[in-house]
DNA sequence: ATGGGCCTCCGCCGTGCGGTGGAGGCGGAC
DNA sequence: GTCCGCCTCCACCGCACGGCGGAGGCCCAT
């Protein structure tokens, strides 16, 4: 018997997915959550087994829940649950622990598949999203897009609206030192400024 | 037997919809659509009673497929199934001819309480947004954020990162047009500028 | 100890950007 | 008819922005 979570802040999808995946005689849904937070707490108790998680959820993701998982240590496989097919999302999501990937284009039998193949500790990626991921994992188009800290605290703030000698006072350094960093995460994120280096950096959820 | 359609981009949704709703006496879930042209497509052949619709959908949403629905004057009742509890939103479903108005925080009890009311020709609009709802019909609140439709256009590019030159040869207009409608866009927001912009819309889902 | 990533800072310079204050044409609403 | 929202365009101006080419200190790994 398989002891399974839902996290996702539409009850509609919670309950949907409970009455569609209970009708199997291997799967038990043993707790509903509708943020990170309440889905940490369930976990917490060790009473589960597999999580099918939401990436966007309101105050603690469901990336970040997924994160503070796998680095707890705790024996629970999470399948992630997503609107995107970007390559860039699955391999974060991959990056950070989740034993499986879903588009919310799946049906119910591929979900059903994907849950028992992570309960029995294997890794489940849906076919539309594996062939971009195997594309990156050879390393045809390699380079993770991320930041360093100061990068990502200078570009936050410049999606928050402030100018560069705002956000020097803030973070209490030097203009040309904002410039700077600002400079270099337009190149990490290849953007041409920082309207676009926003777009981007808020697509792959490296600000908020 | 109520024949139901369901209609959402979503596979999941759908299916666990389905799955809930056919396990009703009383319910038959006679078709699903994944966009508005396949929800008008199967309203037109008239063998359905109620479609449960979601608002937001690719090509043609679920707002303008109910407008369709309620000018040509098929024999469906339309409940409109939304992330949203803006009052503006519920007001606008219902001017559009919607039956009914759920969230998608609405339990099982609920869509199906809701199914029956519209289906024996009554309207159900839930609690929870109820209430905003008389609000406006008073007036008490209004103002909803947004955008006309080339201050979207142009906001769009400025956050893929061309620069107002290059946006408007990409509009055939005036630099001077682009600017001006940036600026109307970042009123509008409340943004400090391009990057703040960006990332407000961007969070309103105005732009992509 | 040499290299690389990160953080910090500096000046220079062209220009893209955004604010201000206009103008007119078009369509729908009252 | 008159108003209002939307789209279009113009000139001016100050400055914030971003590219360029530097510089040094820190830590960690090879």
């Amino acid at each position: 018997m398989i002891r399974l979570v839902l996290a996702d802040d539409h009850r509609v999808v919670r309950e949907g997915l409970r009455w569609m995946l209970e009708d199997d005689p291997d799967i038990e849904v043993v707790g509903e959550a509708a943020d990170g937070a309440e889905l940490l707490e369930l976990v917490a108790t060790g009473d589960c087994d597999v999580a099918l998680v939401d990436v966007r959820m309101p105050g603690i993701t469901g990336l970040e829940a997924l994160e503070e998982i796998a680095t707890r240590g705790y024996g629970v496989n999470v399948i992630v649950l997503s609107m995107h097919d970007d390559a860039a999302y699955v391999k974060r999501a991959v990056e950070l622990g989740a034993a499986g990937y879903l588009l919310k284009s799946a049906g119910r039998d591929e979900i059903v598949r994907a849950i028992k193949t992570v309960a029995a500790g294997g890794a489940y990626v849906q076919g539309e999203v594996a062939g971009p991921l195997v594309r990156t994992a050879i390393g045809a188009d390699d380079e993770e897009v991320r930041l360093s800290g100061r990068e990502t605290e200078v570009l936050q703030l410049a999606a928050d609206g402030l100018e560069n000698k705002q956000i020097a006072r803030r973070l209490g350094i030097g203009e040309a030192t904002v410039k700077t960093h600002l400079g270099s995460a337009y190149e990490r994120l290849g953007a041409a400024g920082r309207a676009e280096a926003v777009a981007i950096a808020l697509r792959l959820e490296l600000i908020h």
